[in-house]
DNA sequence: GCTTGTGAAATCTTTCACAGCA
DNA sequence: TGCTGTGAAAGATTTCACAAGC
C-alpha cells in the first residue's frame, strides 16, 4: 500500500487521461488489465502501474483492475467527488465551448456564474448561468462564492480580470487568455495556450518533412 | 555554437511560450536578458540559457539576447516560417474560438476549409473559409492540399474523421475531441483534451484545501 | 499461468556554479 | 562588471525486469 506517498506531477497530469479511458472501457468490461489501459491511454503499461500504485494497491495480481473501484478512486483523488463552484470570464465562443463541455457536470464542475465586457452578450446563456456585466463581477463572485474562474476573454483584458477575481477571494484560475499572468503565490493558476500545441505540432511536422 | 544538436522535447514545448513573451517585451525593448525573459515566462534562467542554446550562440555575453533575431531564430526552428493550409473539422463554439485565434495567421496557419455534418452549420464561415459538408470532406481536403486538420468534433464522431483524414493523406492532427485516436505511425498527432487542465486544478486545489 | 507492485537502472530534465567573453 | 554558455550535480520520470500473489 502505497496511498500516503505524494503522487509526482507526472502522474497527476496522466490521471485525467486514465479516468477519460477506463469510461470508455466501463461500457465493455469490468476489468482491465495495465496492458490494455496503456494501449488505449497510449503510454507504457509498466507506467500506467507505477502511476496507480501511488493511489495504494488496487488492483488484483492475474486479474487486473476494477474498473469502476479504480474510476472511483482516481476521482477521489482528483477531489473529483467534490462539487466546484466555476465562474466563465469572456462569454466568446471559448468560454461557450468550455461552458458546454460534457465533462463539467458530471466531474462536479458548476457554472454559477458568467461575465462579459460586452453589453451585446449580456443577459445570454453560458452554460446555464445568465451573463452579468463586468461591472458586478466581484460582487456576484463573493456573493456565489466562486471556487475556479476561467478566463477567456482576450489578452488585454486578462491581467484586469485576474485582479478582480484575486480581490474577490478566487484560489484557482484556468487562463486560456496568451498571456502569461502575475499573480501571488496562494493562487493556483494554470496557464493554457491552445496556440502553443499548433506550434509544436508544426515543430514535429517540419522535422518530418525535412527528413523526407 | 550548438544548433546542430537534437532539441529536447521539453525545450521545444516551451519554446512558444518564449515566443510569446518576446513578442510582448519587443514592444518596450531590443534586447532581453535570460533573468528578464525567465521571469516573464515563470522559468528559470538558467533553464532559458540552455533551451537557446540548443539553437544556437545567440546572445551576447554581457548584454542579452537581442529580441528581434531571437524571434525570427525560434520561429524558424519550430517552423513557424513556412505557411501551413489547415482544416477545422466540426464548426461548433470551439472549432469557431480556434479559427479566430489571433496568432493563427502571423503564424503562418491558414484555414482553408472547414466541415460539419450538421447541415444548418453548412454555408457558414469558420475564419474566413466556408463550411463545407462532411460527404465533400475527403475530396476537399485533397484539393486544397491541406497540412494539418483540427478535429472539434464531438467525441463520438472523432476516429470516423481522422480515418478520413489520413485516407485523404494529412499527416499532421491535432484532435481536440475528448478520446484517443488511433492512427499509423507515421501519423504525427497530438491530443488535446481541455478538461483535462480542470481536473489537475481540482487536484491541487484539493491538495491545499485539505491541508488548510 | 497471468498480472500486479516495485526496487534498480536508464533516461530525461532542471538547476547550480563558474569559466569565458563583451 | 554583467551576462551568456555549458559541464557537472541534482532531481524527476520512465522503463526494465522480476519477485510476489491470485
Amino acid at each position: 500500500m502505497a496511498s500516503a506517498r505524494r503522487i509526482p506531477q507526472a502522474t497527476v497530469s496522466r490521471l485525467p487521461l486514465y479516468l477519460r479511458v477506463l469510461g470508455e472501457a466501463a461500457l465493455e468490461t469490468g476489468t482491465i488489465s495495465s496492458e490494455m489501459l496503456a494501449a488505449r491511454a497510449g503510454v507504457n503499461a509498466a507506467q500506467v502501474r507505477k502511476d496507480l500504485s501511488y493511489l495504494g494497491s488496487y488492483g488484483t495480481r492475474g486479474v487486473g483492475y476494477e474498473v469502476g473501484y479504480l474510476v472511483r478512486e482516481i476521482n477521489r483523488r482528483l477531489g473529483l467527488d467534490a462539487d466546484r463552484r466555476v465562474a466563465i470570464v469572456g462569454a466568446g465562443n471559448l468560454g461557450q465551448a468550455l461552458a458546454s463541455y460534457g465533462g463539467f457536470p458530471a466531474r462536479g464542475f458548476h457554472v454559477v456564474a458568467a461575465f462579459d465586457a460586452d453589453p451585446a452578450k449580456v443577459g445570454g446563456l453560458v452554460g446555464g448561468a445568465v451573463v452579468q456585466p463586468s461591472a458586478v463581477m466581484l460582487e456576484v463572485l463573493v456573493d456565489k462564492g466562486v471556487d475556479i474562474a476561467i478566463i477567456t476573454t482576450p489578452a488585454s483584458a486578462a491581467q484586469a480580470v485576474a485582479d478582480t477575481l484575486i480581490a474577490a477571494g478566487v484560489a484557482c484560475i484556468l487562463n486560456f487568455a496568451p498571456v502569461s499572468l502575475s499573480v501571488p503565490d496562494h493562487v493556483i493558476l494554470r496557464q493554457v495556450d491552445l496556440g502553443i500545441e499548433m506550434q509544436i505540432l508544426s515543430f514535429y511536422q517540419h522535422r518530418v518533412a525535412a527528413r523526407a
